[in-house]
DNA sequence: CCCTGTCCTGACTGCATATTCAAAATCATT
DNA sequence: AATGATTTTGAATATGCAGTCAGGACAGGG
């Protein structure tokens, strides 16, 4: 009876009782499974869950329809994993801020770091703002546990700014709703944004351009003079 | 052979040429085609176009499947119909800015307005989001022409604010960039925001908050001083 | 009461597609 | 090389859903 790898989702603390070679096949099978997540991540950010195609996939990834099943169990499994996924790579790619920091350094740096996110993996961007726009029937759970606590924990520095005078003083949450919003909104609505800029690219000259306007525009709302 | 009414999406230039009786007719049509539209808004704002069953939208509606179809002949034709129909509303519902207004005023009006139009019909948001999202198939053209030609317009007004020194210096562009993504946050990402803030429903009082807050962010970004 | 056009709808069709399966291929270990 | 486990894959299945159709209901006009 053949037995697929683990289907377990749950947070990868890898065993440590494996041998090389169990370890060595474990890397051939990570990376056969990052090739398909990298395809479906693509393919679920342009057509949504509903309307992404198995067979799309799976040609995304050169790879046979029946072979991805053998990796995930079922398309929803599969999407599982991409939106958890996504959600441990914003929240762990995002550095520190400590109450100590410089609000100007501390915003502007994480402000640069998530553009660089949405830059650098466009397609997850998307995936994760469908799925919230659908109401998070996938990873609800997640973010009412995970990303609120990590939130509350950073409205603590915003708030301790804030009676130092160093930050406006408005409901801290907003502050994060206001720059999550834009800064993700160069990559979701990329499209419409070349639309109304003309025929061209967003490439990176372009791309500097937007990070520093948006940039320049939230800092300056945020920060007092 | 049964003939149902006008299929086409042409913009709205009602005919003269109907007697009483058929604009009567007419009223109840347009009573059920508004009926199936709002059901149908509702359902592509939770579930995108593909995952939208025609049946659920039936059942929205209180309408049997095959009658929605007598209305419009497809489910990418409702489907049209109701982006057409968000964005021609949204188009509108924005009131002029003319140079010689007060920046200060005009952008907080403008800022408002959309905040208000996002409120009352956050569906249309959502259901607008994803379509922007999945690249713009169905109104990538209307972008491109009407939105983008609006948008062009309103580009000078920001540049004659701007040589007076009555609007910060960064790209137009870029500044109805932001003020889309913070205004349309709040209704596209409400799941999140909810989640994040607690259970609390985003209910008028805390909305009016959140509009305040994001103006005053958004327009201290964008002003003098 | 019939006739004509519009409107409505339940049942049906055909297709697309997620998932299963069983057999083949590949690999690892002895 | 033989054995057993893992991996691969084409074909088969089964379900769900958009769209069709044929006929019924209803309204108005004669």
């Amino acid at each position: 009876m053949p037995c697929p790898p683990s289907f377990t989702l749950v947070l990868g603390r890898d065993g440590d009782l494996q041998d090389l070679k169990k370890t060595n096949q474990s890397r051939t099978q990570r990376k056969k499974r990052a090739l398909i997540l990298s395809a479906a991540e693509s393919v679920f950010a342009r057509h949504g869950f509903s309307g992404s195609r198995l067979k799309d996939i799976a040609e995304e990834a050169g790879l046979p329809k029946a072979n991805i099943l053998y990796y995930y169990k079922s398309k929803e499994d599969l999407y599982s994993v991409v939106c958890q996924d996504i959600l441990k790579n914003w929240l762990g790619a995002i550095g520190e801020i400590s109450v100590s920091s410089e609000p100007s350094e501390a915003l502007r740096r994480y402000i640069e770091a998530k553009m660089e996110l949405s830059m650098q993996r466009p397609n997850a961007s998307r995936v994760f703002a469908m799925e919230i726009i659908s109401g998070a029937p996938v990873i609800g759970d997640y973010l009412a546990t995970e990303l609120k606590s990590w939130v509350d924990n950073h409205v603590l520095i915003f708030q301790g700014w804030q009676k130092r005078g160093q930050l406006l003083d408005v409901s801290p949450y907003h502050v994060f709703f206001v720059i999550w919003a834009v800064t993700q909104t160069y990559a979701d609505f990329e499209t419409q944004i070349e639309l109304v800029l003309g025929d061209q690219h967003l490439g990176s000259d372009e791309y500097r351009r937007s990070v520093k306007s948006a940039t320049q525009i939230i800092l300056r709302g945020l920060l007092p003079r």
